[in-house]
DNA sequence: CCAAAAGTGTTTTTCCTACACCCATGC
DNA sequence: GCATGGGTGTAGGAAAAACACTTTTGG
């Protein structure tokens, strides 16, 4: 009651984690990292890596800590932001546990290294871990489903989706990323002009990567920029080829 | 370093709280609810009004009652959501506090009311509390920036301009709120047939209001839709007629 | 009549969409 | 050659921007 005031001495013993939903994309499909948890509760289920936030740590850095432990990666060579914090009061049975969830982007990761903390720790598609009869621990399916739609969003307004392409790439593989993560098809002439008329999106590198294919695809770099201005809208959807998207309860 | 497990029990203890951006205008002029601390530390600064999340509240409800207690408003009727959870070590003297902040947007709201916890709370001029000199307690600054630039992005995305607006309203004083907001001005007309070709945006009421210069303006309510598709970018600036900016740093 | 704000109409420009077509490579 | 993906050109349309103009009120 005396919140107004709130310079009583800290009450209400909480603990606060972090919880990461790392996307990659592998084979076409939106992967997210999963660990099998080895104790109670949720013994065997799976759920989002994450873990205590240290006494003298920050949340952004126990994000890192935590993406670093899991997948042995930079931090700061994939994209890293904060979703959002989720507590209510039932979501961990052992008490009061508040996490702070994180969105990280990173293109195709290697399978997590034996003898670190993820020894246990495995990709699935998001479409099994949200589908039916999966059952993630304690509230990480609301948040990886929050997720995917920040993560969709993101694609719109920013330039994150080359976090999913390792550089060199191609346009087309910039495009895969929009395909796979809005789960629809994109004209592949429009989407080609409306990055290279974004200034900063991408760079040319003057290579060629020699085609599985038909004729060879120019290669870029990122160009810098954080913001797309104007936005690349979902609409623009090519009629009849609509990818199967990831069912996400509606925005 | 257990973390991939997280099964342990809770450990690290720390207090959460929830702290509120409550947003109104008045006399045109974008104004956020302080408070002025009365202990221990920060006394006699200005700081955001909040308190500590209760044992069996989840943060969403923290943030309802703790409006509830300051404005002494039904948080259903006015616009409130998640803005982050902001956690450094540092933040608070007296020990590990996390704050989980919320950004609410309302119409001109009621002087605070004397007798409540909110006593001592008063309307400040957003551009005033950012201002050099003003020191806000906490990380306060930081977070009141954050929010302003969340405000922003919100009114090019969704309906919630119509928030600040008490019902009945005119689409000058929707305009009214983008450009104090945003900081620029606008083209009356076209911000007109933008807002009436957005379905759901506003609907007419039938009613016209007295005008105090110039022919009466046509009364509108919110008409139910949240998200503005296509939105409505802060690019589409008039030339020559600028207003003033709260200055924030780079988004 | 004048000032001021509401509201309409119209032209220009910019951007998106759809789709036809050419290019470079492997087989 | 021909299949396959990369890449260019272009016509049509939707929407934003710029701005001239009309309407309705109070003085």
């Amino acid at each position: 009651m005396n919140s107004a005031v709130a310079s009583d001495l800290p009450r209400y013993p909480a603990s606060v984690t972090v919880d990461l939903v790392i996307f990659t994309l592998r084979e076409d499909d939106l992967h997210v990292l999963l660990i099998e948890r080895g104790n109670e509760p949720y013994r065997g289920a799976s759920a989002l890596p994450g873990g205590y936030v240290r006494p003298r740590e920050s949340l952004d850095g126990a994000a890192l800590r935590e993406l670093r432990e899991e997948t042995g990666l930079d931090g700061r060579a994939l994209h890293l932001e904060q979703l959002g914090a989720y507590g209510d009061p039932g979501r961990d049975p052992r008490g009061r546990v508040i996490t702070v969830a994180y969105l990280a982007l990173g293109p195709d990761l290697p399978v997590p290294v034996a003898g670190t903390d993820a020894a246990d720790a495995v990709w699935v598609p998001v479409r099994r871990a949200l589908g039916p009869g999966f059952g993630l621990a304690f509230d990480h399916g609301a948040i990886l489903a929050d997720a995917v739609e920040k993560a969709r969003e993101r694609l719109e307004y920013t330039t994150v989706a080359v976090s999913f392409c390792r550089e060199p790439f191609a346009i087309s593989d910039l495009r895969r990323v929009y395909e796979v993560i809005w789960g629809i098809a994109l004209d592949p002439s429009n989407f080609r002009r409306k990055v290279l008329k974004t200034a900063g999106f991408v760079e040319p590198t003057g290579e060629r990567r020699a085609a599985e294919a038909g004729r060879p695809a120019a290669l870029y770099r990122f160009g810098g920029a954080r913001d797309l201005y104007p936005p690349l809208l979902r609409s623009g959807e090519v009629a009849g080829r609509t990818r199967e998207a990831v069912p996400v309860g509606g925005a």
